[in-house]
DNA sequence: CTGAAAGCGCTAACAT
DNA sequence: ATGTTAGCGCTTTCAG
């Protein structure tokens, strides 16, 4: 069996009750028994039962994240910012990767077993009103990254801004037949990211064709896929139309696949075709794709302070963050050349 | 306050040990009260804590990963197979991303601690004999996926055959003057995969320069990285040697640098210079890499089924249980045109 | 300043 | 078959 308190209090000649005061270096305890605890706790090698203390506490310094896609980048690099975050303040974090909205939502309703976490991070997920109420009734804490629901903190990306600067500076290069090829529409970014893309076209007094705008067919991670980007470019051509001088892309993983269909059809980029894409995650550079960044780690380490913020003053207004995104440019714009 | 089974116990009019016994469907309930306490539990909508359940069954149902480098692709995909199985047997998972031993070495010691988690999966990361004792000593399952220790249940990859079959298919092709790009040599794959290198090229009877092998000198991600590649090759140029016609990279985000710096220097792939690298994670195939497949879902799946193995029966013998990794032919090694 | 005792929510052994 | 009770290991009153 694991040393407990009671060991330590028995070797250590005092109550279970100074024992627990001590390691929590809580107030009024003399010095010397103080130290003699602590040495005692020492050489028992003592851990707290983490869950004796959770249960004890009410409170069990462990989050809750719930992430699409385990196998999207983009996911991997704001959780990366999570977790470096949450060490630094002794938090646990379990993970589960949510397949479908459904499992999404039977996580999110049953693995916040109150007590089990302090509080839930959502990513990128709907929010149905009826979960969120039962978090507003149990009182959880829930912290919404890239999604969005009044009654909860969020943390999100300026997708209107994004697209409308991926699109101007596209049109700044002096493009006039530009395309879009997106994610799937019923996903929320994809859809925010099209329209702002559709009104810049429009307010720059460009023509929009809609046989250069592709949504994505494919179910896979909401269309923000490698095959969803080069299918799109294989639709294209099957419509047998001229192909624009310039791409909007929802995503860079797309993107990637847009630059191989591309060029199976000897199309190069960005000498025939310039792409800017969205995300600027890590394989962004290798592709030298132009690209709207976001900032995932640090949204990543936002959320983790949002939610500690929030742990502390379960009361306070809801506050929602807006990061708007960085045009990075690299060659597949052909702003700049290799 | 959520509501626990002396609420449902209360309403049902039962005793608390009735609804523990119906809730765990454990025999000896009659259908009647079985049914009873059941509608109330749905009607009040009660989720168990897991916390005391998890104080009073002494055991968590959560398992516990560390692993290095949150941001490498091989550990991505593992990690998939991890949480997939995992969610099968309703087990959380809580991760622990390592970037160094030390901090390693700190999870292995204080996150375990007994009671907290019901076993911990140790990741590509050195086992110290002295954490190993402290496992024996507290008894808590632990299984090894990519690395060693003779005490504890390990899932391998055949480093040894990897590399040699890579090299093998090199020669098979022709090649008479093949280099190596490598990782740190302080890891231990690294170490393994260009042992077996040196080994395959000296029984073929092909002559081994070592001025034509490169070990990173990058210390991210144990020079598995695409810096590490890029920067081998730069290395290679300022040795001023005659480049080989092929290289054997022991990562395929290596060889993705590999490749850039090659073509900077306009050598191309793989008409001057020809590459088999080691993983196949996602991105080989976009690269058109000929690569040694890891099998790192089936690892990750693996792992978790042996570690529920193993809290079934603590007393099994050791396992200890190898992957061969197959060559998957691509481009990159100029076997197959594209 | 410190010991004793109650309780966190649940399981499991013990009665009945 | 079902109610009662004793912990699980810890925190936190409440006395003193």
């Amino acid at each position: 069996m694991a040393v407990t308190i009671y060991d330590i209090a028995r070797e250590a000649k005092v109550g279970i009750g100074t024992v627990s005061r001590v390691l929590n270096n809580s107030a009024n305890v003399t010095r010397q028994t103080r130290d003699r605890v602590l040495t005692v706790a020492a050489k028992l090698n003592y851990q707290p039962h983490a869950f004796a203390q959770a249960l004890a506490r009410k409170r069990s310094s462990t989050l809750n994240a719930i992430i699409p896609f385990f196998s999207n980048y983009f996911f991997i690099q704001v959780l990366q910012g999570v977790q470096e975050t949450l060490i630094a303040h002794g938090f646990d974090l379990i993970i589960h990767g949510a397949n479908t909205q459904e499992q999404a939502e039977e996580y999110l309703l049953h693995s916040t077993r109150k007590g089990r976490v302090d509080g839930t991070m959502l990513f990128s997920l709907g929010l149905p009103d009826h979960v969120a109420q039962e978090y507003v009734k149990k009182d959880i804490p829930l912290i919404l990254v890239d999604t969005f629901h009044p009654m909860f903190d969020s943390i999100r990306v300026d997708n209107i801004e994004g697209a409308k600067r991926a699109t101007k500076h596209l049109i700044s290069l002096g493009h006039t037949s530009i395309g879009m090829i997106n994610a799937k529409e019923k996903s929320v970014p994809a859809r925010e990211r099209l329209m702002s893309f559709k009104e810049t076209l429009q307010s720059s007094g460009i023509v929009i064709f809609d046989e250069i705008i592709v949504n994505s067919t494919l179910d896979k991670d909401d269309g923000f896929s490698r095959e969803s980007g080069y299918e799109a470019v294989q639709e294209l051509f099957r419509r047998n139309i001229k192909m624009p001088s310039a791409f909007f892309v929802s995503s860079d993983i797309q993107a990637i696949g847009v630059i191989a269909a591309l060029q199976e059809h000897n199309f190069s980029v960005p000498d025939d075709v310039a792409i800017v894409s969205f995300d600027d995650i890590e394989l962004a550079k290798y592709f030298e794709l132009t690209t709207m960044r976001q900032p995932m780690f640090a949204m990543g380490e936002l959320a983790v302070k949002k939610m500690l913020e929030r742990i502390e003053k379960p009361s306070a207004p809801v506050s929602s963050i807006n990061f708007t995104p960085d045009l990075i440019i690299r060659s597949s714009c052909g702003a700049k050349k290799i």
